[in-house]
DNA sequence: TTGATTTGAACGTATGTTCAGTTAAATCTT
DNA sequence: AAGATTTAACTGAACATACGTTCAAATCAA
């Protein structure tokens, strides 16, 4: 048998990412095996290689669409005036736009050091780009009087740092609602750069 | 040639973790292998085996002298009765406690995943008899009417979240020293959990 | 000479990737 | 509508290489 009934490329193509996706997050980029991947689709290993030109390339687009995705997302958001609405809105957005897609976030995080070189440039820039926003609302507070915050740039590392550990410990049904979550993120976030 | 002149099992065992642990941190647990640690330590694979049973267990007990040195060194520390003086204290000791093993951190989060579910457990056992210590003074603090922190547990994975950080980004000559990033973790900290 | 330490080769298995050959669907021809 | 042809998708086997681990033999320190 040579083919199994009814696939198709367009329908392939993303079951490929999906399973790749999945595998990755749950047992690492070099632990998981073209062949496993395959498995998981439904098809031999030698047929990935209609999708994708090889493992490494596989592993960085599915990073380059999450960061892409992560951007346009953000890009589509209100950028109120106020620093602190905007604060608030960019804490309420980070945390609900990670908490739904805890396998890409777990990889984007934890795969940086299997890009080559010139993947890792890309996928570096973007977290950078989506990392100055936060800096800038910070900058624009401690402009106008109203962040008590000594360095922007350390602070916006921080506070993504505290904002993206929601995803190792958030679960749908957990004791918390997200947005219960949210509101005491938001509390903390708040207060620490107020004056 | 057997043997490279003047080698000991007091010597290579050490060599062997180290070897390990930098290795790991650099590339993955699951990107490397046997042979390369050897080869960092100058020594034929086979021969690693006289140091460890095998490879899981290695990165088990890196991991393991990781979280007892952890807790040793923070049950060395003075514990002030004061709520926010023993926060600060807190914050003051897990950054530099682990802003000088940067690989011994990264490993031990980074590598959970290829622990095996009993070494899992014991690691995991150690890491929350951690954070608990983090709860306890926020509970405390609440208790006492100092602190306004709604939810103790997911402040003190907040917190701690925001604090290894750090490590993400510090380098011992960069442009602040640690205790410049001390004072700023600090100063969010504190006011992040004020009443 | 004894016992610890290391070598070097071998074990079976797995890896990422390639590719000629096979199949099914889409398109074209009549 | 039916048959012929083209194209895209996939298989299955093979490639060279690498893996973790074992172990008899060799080497060295005491």
């Amino acid at each position: 048998m040579a083919r199994t009934q009814g696939s198709h490329s367009d329908i392939t193509g993303p079951r490929v990412r999906d399973a790749a996706l999945s595998l990755f997050a749950r047992h690492g980029y070099a632990a998981v095996s073209m062949r496993q991947i395959a498995g998981a689709v439904g098809v031999q290993a030698g047929a990935l290689y209609n999708y994708t030109p090889d493992k490494q390339t596989l592993l960085y687009e599915l990073m380059k669409a999450h960061m892409d995705e992560l951007l346009a997302a953000r890009g589509g958001e209100p950028w109120p005036g106020d620093p602190m609405a905007a604060l608030e809105a960019f804490t309420r957005f980070h945390i609900r736009f990670h908490a739904r897609r805890p396998e890409a976030v777990f990889i984007s995080y934890m795969e940086l050091r299997n890009l080559s070189p010139e993947n890792f440039a890309v996928i570096e820039g973007l977290r950078k780009t989506y990392e100055t926003q936060l800096q800038d609302i910070l900058q624009r507070g401690v402009a106008e009087g109203r962040f008590a915050v000594t360095d922007a740039r350390i602070t916006s590392m921080a506070l993504i740092a505290m904002l993206t550990g929601v995803n190792t410990w958030f679960r749908d049904k957990g004791r918390l609602s997200l947005p219960e979550v949210e509101e005491i993120y938001c509390d903390m976030v708040r207060k620490a750069v107020a004056v």
